[in-house]
DNA sequence: TTGCTATTACGACAGTTGTCGTATATATTT
DNA sequence: AAATATATACGACAACTGTCGTAATAGCAA
């Protein structure tokens, strides 16, 4: 019975972790302080519930704990875009697409890094 | 306070809307019967709430209703996308798209087509 | 040793969501 | 008119989420 279908908030916390992996609970919360008005018990709660979950693993350090993703970011991303795509946009990944390229907020860098992206992958293909 | 956030039962309600707008609960009910077994009043419902938070309007027909979407579908999509793509990509729209093409589920014809919309865009661009 | 500080543990709470049961109202059929 | 069918209204509920307060624990400092 695998979920791993983070929270809004849970998700907050595996992206500050995938960027530093472990991370204490000090760690993330001062992360995640910096664009949210939060209490430290809170980011504890919700470290503790996602270690739970599974989410999370964790060790003791000294004092406290070393805090460890269980799941990679590519592998949750993944996951979590094909659910996106299903509800959203009926399971069709061309659909998303052209819903952001005409996107007022993708920007001309955006746009052009994503055509980039297109090119390679044809040229990967080809060669092989 | 604008919010337009519809959570997953509302969006199943509006995906089925925007194909057939106005709707009545009943035929709203039947769509989603067809993959997900509920109860009718919980269809009732949701469009109930859906209707006090501003996401439909209904007008009496006959004994029943006709409810209409407030927003559209391109709207709503770039919202909850923008939402998507902040939350999980970390603002990145070429990261999602990166994540896509390299994802298992994203199908050879998806690839094309998805290919396909950008060099048309790129020609729209080029003519302008 | 005694007190301060950092950390965890735990319980509580309000808001939201999806779910449904029951009651009520209205129309249709017999 | 009475029974049936259709639809809405409304309240209740459990699960989940994010939030925090308070208590307990353990290490460090005076």
């Amino acid at each position: 019975m695998e979920k791993i279908t983070p929270t809004a908030a849970e998700l907050d916390v595996l992206n500050i972790l995938w960027k530093k992996d472990p991370s204490t609970v000090k760690d993330i919360h001062e992360m995640i302080c910096k664009t949210k008005n939060v209490g430290y018990t809170t980011t504890l709660k919700i470290m503790q519930k996602m270690t739970t979950k599974g989410l999370l693993r964790r060790e003791p350090n000294g004092k406290s704990h070393l805090y460890f993703s269980n799941y990679e970011k590519k592998e949750t991303r993944d996951r979590l875009l094909n659910r996106f795509v299903d509800s959203t946009f009926g399971g069709s990944a061309s659909s998303l697409v052209m819903q952001l390229l005409g996107n007022k907020t993708t920007s001309k860098e955006e746009f052009d890094e994503i055509k980039e992206i297109i090119n390679q992958m044809e040229n990967e293909s080809i060669k092989s």
